[in-house]
DNA sequence: GTTCAATGTTGAGCGTGTTCATTTTTGAGC
DNA sequence: GCTCAAAAATGAACACGCTCAACATTGAAC
């Protein structure tokens, strides 16, 4: 068998990997270069294209890893008797205190995961799916309860959730929201309007009057 | 007064205009070269960079316009007397047979537009505020006719809508959902949700189980 | 008509991410 | 220990977005 072949290709993706990473958390995502991540991985610049297909795929594989431990720390913390509400808060508030260790870097990973291609695109398809899975099960566990309405479909409310959640993110990283606590009190404030939703019991759905004033 | 002046500068940003909006149409957004755009614009490269900060504010500057209108005729189409529910999935749903046009194009522009920097995004923050305030406008008819819970906060109610769009947006440029009409179909389903919320009635906000099995 | 400061334009040049023909390394078969 | 095809690594070369010192154009003042 090819041990030493095995032994050398993965210290040099080790290697890269370290070296990307250090140098992403130093300088940035943008102000990083493939040929100083190569040096200092003391490997040559087309090496590192054969262990990353490009420079967003280095990044994206950096935190698939450390998204994917990010999601299983929010349920494996997640305190039991709580209410629907506090273990949407808790989960997406891990993501959130993840990415605020350095949101420069959040703001490239974010942008870069939004709109991946091929097989980047797929692994985080692979990370997501299951994530909402399991954010749905909270929805089905609410329903079992007893607590939320049966006629719900736990899947579409676990997406919603999760928009809430990417929105608050996104306002945060661009800037709009201060820090990390604003961006945690909109998220709720959000989900808060989910789980309450917006139509009263009545539901008579007629009649929604004009509008006034048009946009400069 | 200096009209020749004015009228060059206009002319050139308008030729600029057009041969990047041809350019990037044909050959998409990445494809489509700085270089190649100044010569069908007959100016050199660098006076492109004049005009537009760099070729994603290009992009953006394009949209823009374009983007504005759709808003526009959104609010002017739409049907009077219909359901809450039905005004939302007009509005959003505009902004979706728009982007049908070029989906390629579209992908570029909703992720170059997520994160813009400086001017480019105080420009598109310009835009999306009075729309998002306009969709509040929405659940604040919806409250006065007494058809919406009083408690709620139009403008978290509009956010949670908007990041539902996007949601159902970016699922279908990035090919997870096959058509316009799938997008359509989810956003409809997802906005459904929101308006008739999580929660019954009822309301004991406690107890919630443990999570099964972990992801691989 | 001439002057000249302000405004607008230019394209060679820089540093970047990425490719790929070439070179080097590896280990099973003998 | 040698052979040699397969695998891995290399770095020169390429095309790109973008900058900026140099150059051209404009029009008010005289």
């Amino acid at each position: 068998m090819s041990g030493l072949r095995a032994k050398n290709k993965a210290d040099k993706e080790a290697r890269i990997r370290e070296a990307a990473w250090a140098l992403f958390a130093e300088q940035g995502y943008e102000a990083a270069t493939v040929r100083e991540i190569a040096q200092r991985a003391g490997v040559a610049q087309g090496t590192v294209f054969v262990y990353a297909k490009d420079k967003a795929d280095l990044l994206a594989m950096l935190f698939a890893d450390r998204l994917s431990a990010v999601v299983e720390s929010a349920f494996a913390t997640l305190p039991a008797g709580v209410s629907l509400l506090d273990a949407l808060v808790h989960v997406f508030s891990s993501f959130m205190r993840f990415y605020a260790q350095d949101t420069r870097l959040a703001r490239s990973v974010v942008r870069g995961v939004l709109f991946l291609e091929g097989p980047a695109a797929e692994r985080m398809e692979r990370l997501n799916r299951p994530f909402l899975g399991r954010v749905a099960g909270l929805f089905v566990a609410a329903q079992a309860q007893g607590l939320a309405r049966a006629e719900l479909v736990p899947f579409v409310a676990a997406l919603n959730a999760f928009a809430a959640y990417f929105m608050a993110l996104a306002s945060w990283l661009n800037g709009l929201l201060p820090d990390l606590a604003a961006a945690e009190a909109q998220l709720r404030l959000a989900l808060e309007h989910q789980l309450l939703g917006v139509l009263l019991p009545s539901s008579s759905p007629i009649e929604l009057p004009t509008q006034q004033g048009a946009a400069p």
